[in-house]
DNA sequence: CATAGCCACTTGTATATACAAGTGGCGCTG
DNA sequence: CAGCGCCACTTGTATATACAAGTGGCTATG
């Protein structure tokens, strides 16, 4: 047995709704049906509805039985998304524009950051990111050598860092900042901007299950980027 | 019996870690343990903290046993919290501008935003936040009479139009879109800023399960404010 | 015809049990 | 003393069962 039963049957349900079998608000099979439909005890199947209430997807009530809820558009406020799967998502072109690639010795500042000691050597990395040749991400990243020793040799043609970090030290948390800034002249001739204008600046820390990651500084000229998001209020 | 076993045995634990008797990474008893101090089976004391896992207070490690996790501060970014408790959490001083309340036609876009009849009566109330009398945030709030016909009753400078609304129509959803503006000549005097700069602005629209109650626009002069938070990646 | 009550079905809570699988310590052996 | 293997303990998965409690429809009764 390769899946976990409960896995087994979360999946079958997580399908039938992506293939439109089950649609908003209707009624899944009942912890009975599902057990007798897998072979296997109502605790089981239950357990599989569990979860996938836990998620979202699916509602319960007592007495009635278990529906699909109201399927909501992701919180990209939250989620960490990949700035190139994003765009694609759009129906945009991606491409990106690496600016430099360095070893570079942690200042004060940086060493607290990401959690090393003051002038070891770590990796920095300055790149643009475009949608449809737009510059709409200037993304200035510091990772800790210790625990992506090869993070230079990625091809970020072919992988952002945040894809390739993803691969080599999944992450558990993130930690953010937001502001809006005016760029420096550095910054605005980077995201080739024709005139000064506001930007958002995001300062994400990145954690694995092994100490802290990387830092970013993610700077969006106003114009052509928002960041947007919906959520359930708890409680 | 008033609560439900394994909800004690949730709340028992609760108890241990909010008194400080269960620290960050101490271990709990194991479910064997529970299920014998609380007189119970196995999976009943394994539900408890299941629960506890998900709301992040545990962590579980097969064959090691269960830990408290390390404790965070709440994401403030997911959130939707009242500026004034913010402010005062900080131990500074909260106080607030009235600068109009008024009843409007609801001109086309702000009609389907807050999803009412276009030209229909809707309320609207201008604000401005001070922490230590200095001018932290630009609040414009449109909101549905409908929903909350009493809002413009509301002493505002005993409740913010936050905590008035939470009150009259419960929060289930809420929807973000986050910019960098330059503020105009009209936000910039309100906000009292001495030279042009760069503002954060939140569009938030706010849903009861009765539909959209509000829709505010939070104007933030980001040398006086930032946005922040931590959260963990699922998956 | 209206309604009160019963019944079938659903989810909610709880128990007792079994075996799988990961961890760490302890002792035995080479 | 180093390392291997066993064992106790832990969490992970799964089953079979029981009764509580909420919902909604159907039926019998006034």
């Amino acid at each position: 047995m390769i899946l976990a039963k409960f896995e087994q049957i979360k999946q079958y349900i997580c399908q039938q709704v992506e293939l439109g079998h089950l649609k908003e608000h209707d009624r899944v099979p009942s912890e009975n049906a599902l057990s007798e439909q897998f072979v296997c005890s109502r605790m089981t199947a239950r357990r599989a509805i569990t979860e996938l209430c836990d998620t979202g997807l699916l509602v319960r009530s007592q007495g009635r039985g278990t529906f699909v809820a109201t399927l909501k558009s992701q919180t990209s406020l939250m989620e960490i998304r990949n700035i190139s799967d994003e765009i694609r998502e759009r129906g945009h072109d991606y491409s990106v524009e690496v600016i430099n690639l360095k070893e570079v010795n942690a200042t004060q500042d940086v060493a607290i950051t990401l959690d090393v000691e003051k002038d070891t050597t770590i990796y920095c990395s300055t790149l643009v990111h475009l949608e449809d040749n737009v510059p709409v991400q200037l993304e200035v990243r510091y990772v800790n050598p210790r625990l992506v020793p090869e993070y230079l040799s990625n091809d970020f043609t072919l992988h952002t860092p945040h894809e390739f970090l993803s691969m080599a030290a999944p992450l558990t948390e993130a930690e953010h900042i937001i502001e809006a800034i005016m760029p420096t002249s550095l910054i605005a001739k980077q995201l080739k901007l024709a005139q000064f204008e506001p930007c958002l600046q995001i300062k994400r820390r990145t954690f694995s299950s092994k100490g802290v990651v990387s830092f970013a500084t993610l700077t969006h000229p106003s114009s052509r980027f928002r960041i947007g998001g919906r959520f359930s209020v708890n409680g």
